[in-house]
DNA sequence: GCTTTACAATGAAAGAAATCGAAAGCAAAC
DNA sequence: GTTTGCTTTCGATTTCTTTCATTGTAAAGC
């Protein structure tokens, strides 16, 4: 029996029973618990199962894996200060946009108790944030799903986005630099930003200080489109006055 | 019993009864007050409950993420079966609509060791089960996120849908009847299923047999316009046959 | 308000089981 | 013969759970 076969094998264990030991399994498959424990790590690592110690049991629980990687940034004590101060920017009633970024899901954080809020945003993990809020509207645009940023990217969507009047987008980078302005680190991702900055009135970029001088592939808005930016209190004096002789407003938390 | 099977456990106690007690925990599943109070502090931290003294209740603002859990756990035998059965019928390299019922869910789990498949849905819920299968294109169209079925819903992405050829569309319901076809609970979901039903080559209805006989709200399809229902095995032999004499393909799992 | 009382939570220590890491063994492929 | 990938062995380490003593808390009665 080869090694994939045996995963296989172990996999529909899974499906059947709804849990494994690694001794049962060691006996079954007359290998050592060592390889058995390597194999249920691989198929964990590919989502496929939930390891638990002593074996591993059905993986239908990703939700909470999810929400479990959402409350991992919760943390972040600069991102839930910046997040905060993005917030405070958001009057109730408002329609704004969100990036895919983990700082902007910050400031989503932040907006669970307002009412008659709409976000609009491309990220699967605010949308889910905002899950069983009723007073908020989640309003996302369509496109093909990128594991990487769990967000959803495509040129189709903005289409459908334009019918909206969104006041203020909150947007992450890779980078903030004076001459190459906004960067990101995926040519698609900046795509649908590059379109979106155009489309909202306010241009407020969230981004703690590690990502001041920062340059990343793709650009996706210079500076002088941009309103504000919000960071913290590590972010490099030098540069910050810089982008404000530039005439962008800058808030440090 | 292991670790996180009884931190779920826990987890559905709570959806169930709303609260929780230490020692009554202590005594069901014949661990120590001390460990329940660590499953207890370690479920708090991930935001899944939230924590009183002498025991836990339900964390509100997740009750939607549990009360879905729940809802993939009922009928979890008959509607693996039905999943199972879906999945076979898709081919490596196709491209297929899933809608945002558990049994399409089910359907989407027998589909995460595929290659070079496109998974079009308007389920958040599927989305994430795909989330890491780089060999899987998942794409969403846009809308409005729902939150009672955690799915995308509004006219505007169905015109984003129609450059896809989607091959086969996979569709939960809430009823199925000789007379009213395919029914629903609500008009808006109805509303872009009824247009996805135009634009699938072969429409799949995968329903348990409890949907049989049972009419919703509002009708989404004729049965004219349905290929094959994939059911389990306590589904009405009487309305088998008559929808077996309407022409409609039925497999029986 | 204050105190009592019963219950709950916490910390430390300890034991059993499971896991991990590193080095080594083994087989098939080049 | 060497390489490569999978597996094993064997301590060292970690995780999980319990017990017990101590501290903290809620709510009833004074």
């Amino acid at each position: 029996m080869y090694l994939e076969e045996r995963r296989q094998a172990i996999l529909n264990l899974i499906v059947d029973h709804g849990r494994v030991s690694v001794p049962d399994l060691s006996a079954r498959f007359d290998v050592s618990e060592v390889t058995i424990r390597a194999d249920l790590q691989t198929l964990a690592e590919r989502g496929l199962l939930v390891r638990t110690y002593g074996g591993a049991i059905s993986a239908t629980y990703n939700l909470q894996e999810l929400s479990l990687l959402q409350r991992r940034q919760q943390h972040i004590p600069e991102k839930q200060r910046i997040g905060a101060a993005g917030a405070a920017l958001i009057a109730d009633g408002e329609a704004v946009f969100l990036d895919s970024s983990s700082t902007a899901l910050a400031v989503a954080q932040h907006l669970k108790s307002r009412r008659d809020l709409t976000l609009v945003t491309n990220s699967l993990v605010i949308a889910q944030e905002m899950l069983g809020l009723a007073e908020i509207t989640v309003v996302m645009p369509g496109g093909t799903l990128h594991h990487d940023t769990v967000s959803l990217i495509g040129p189709d969507g903005l289409a459908f986005l334009e019918q909206y009047h969104i006041r203020k987008g909150f947007f992450g980078a890779y980078g903030l630099s004076m001459d190459a302005g906004l960067t990101d680190g995926s040519a698609p991702e900046s795509e649908i930003k590059r379109a979106l900055v155009e489309l909202c009135h306010t241009v407020i970029v969230v981004a703690d200080a590690a990502k001041w001088g920062r340059v990343g592939v793709t650009s996706y808005a210079g500076l002088s489109e941009v309103d504000t930016v919000i960071t913290d209190d590590q972010a490099p004096p030098d540069l910050v006055a810089q982008v404000r002789a530039a005439g962008v407003e800058v808030v440090i938390v």
